[in-house]
DNA sequence: CATCGCCTCCTACGTGAGTAGGAGCGGCGA
DNA sequence: TCGCCGCTCCTACTCACGTAGGAGGCGATG
């Protein structure tokens, strides 16, 4: 019997997976928590074969709770839930010692699969984030995780910070004095070195790695 | 003799306007400033006409700055030169004393009228910053400024948040259990609501506001 | 001198985002 | 009961964004 701990802050997605996997004659659900440390509490309290963990939670998020719950038993199997297929995460979580990352949209019975495989022990991520994975690797050899701001040139960071400050290209080519295909250069360069999809995580990367902070707007 | 000061910290944007205003004989660039307390200290030393002040400035932005001047000199015009069109500025500009409010990027021939116009003791605004300014007054009969986040509904909060974290519609729609045009319903709700142009300014909006302090990202 | 990095600009293309306008549904207050 | 509001979903359309791939100039470094 495989006994399944369930750790999502959203009860829908809770509710969903219990309602998935009691359909199993071999899975069952021993737990619930909402948030991190809960989840460790519950781990420890019910030994679960297999966690199914949410990276984004209150409390403690799900690659502590992670490293908190091996770090009482080595046994215990993480299974990484997330909706965001974002690169750091899967080195993160098999860095915390996650046995496996899907996504929580994958098809019913690939979670179930899932669930399976790393309760007999084995490693796995879904078939999107192999995908990920793989064209990581074959893209960038062997370099150390970018993200770093100060790979960016001059340029670069100057249309990073206008960028983040609301500014659409044609705004930024005007302030720079420069052509708006320029700045599409500039911009595609800056996603590729910062590991990002678009504009729109670039402004949310610019905020939360306080690039703004003393910084704010003019007109309060 | 219409006697200018150029405060701006760009001196791109500086040398720009010395060579439009150089080449009229009734104009005369008497000084520059870098900053916002240069500007208030050169205005203290050279008593021009007409000010040419940028917002967007180090020490002392060209709010305050306008502000000082004027405290000091009551025949002072000052002229705020900006490249967002940003609705608070203008009546923040106004309020602060300025007697006009032009876009960079206008045509220069447009630019010296509009230094004659507040020479001369009238107050202007470009025709850019005109429309928005009657286009707000029309759409918003007399109400106090929008741009407060509880006017939003729940879902859109939620939207929002979802938004701030750099979230394509495609994923907010399977996070929230809806469907991608609902998303853009949503969405077209919160940015006319909070009078955003689109969702980069919203993620701006919403990490200034700090909707996101003490939330930041799970995988630090 | 040659190469390399940076900045600039271009075309062409696919697609996600946002608008406009309409529709149906359930709850709730008048 | 009627109407309003919030939430959901839809089509059709436009356009900004981002990618791909190429090109030239310029300054520094080897």
């Amino acid at each position: 019997m495989i006994r399944v701990l369930v750790a999502d802050d959203q009860s829908m997605v809770r509710a969903g997976f219990r309602m998935l996997l009691s359909g199993e004659p071999d899975i069952e659900v021993v737990a619930e928590a909402s948030n991190g440390l809960a989840a460790v509490e519950k781990a420890a309290r019910f030994g679960p074969t297999v966690v199914l963990m949410d990276i984004r939670m209150p409390d403690l998020d799900g690659l502590e709770a992670t490293r908190r719950i091996l770090a009482a038993d080595r046994t215990a199997r993480i299974l990484i839930l997330t909706t965001f297929d974002l690169d750091e995460y899967v080195y993160e979580a098999l860095r915390a010692g996650a046995s496996g990352f899907v996504l929580k949209d994958d098809p019913p019975e690939q979670l179930l699969a899932a669930v399976r495989t790393v309760a007999g022990g084995d490693a796995l991520l879904s078939p999107a984030v192999t995908k990920r994975v793989i064209e990581r690797f074959t893209r960038i050899p062997r370099r150390a995780p970018p993200r770093a701001l100060d790979e960016l040139t001059e340029r670069e960071l100057e249309v990073f910070r206008l960028i983040a400050r609301g500014l659409s290209n044609a705004e930024i080519a005007r302030q720079l004095y420069i052509s708006d295909t320029t700045v599409k250069t500039h911009i595609t360069h800056i996603l590729q070195k910062l590991q990002l999809r678009d504009r729109v995580q670039a402004v949310v990367l610019a905020h939360e790695s306080g690039l703004f902070d003393g910084d704010r707007r003019p007109a309060g």
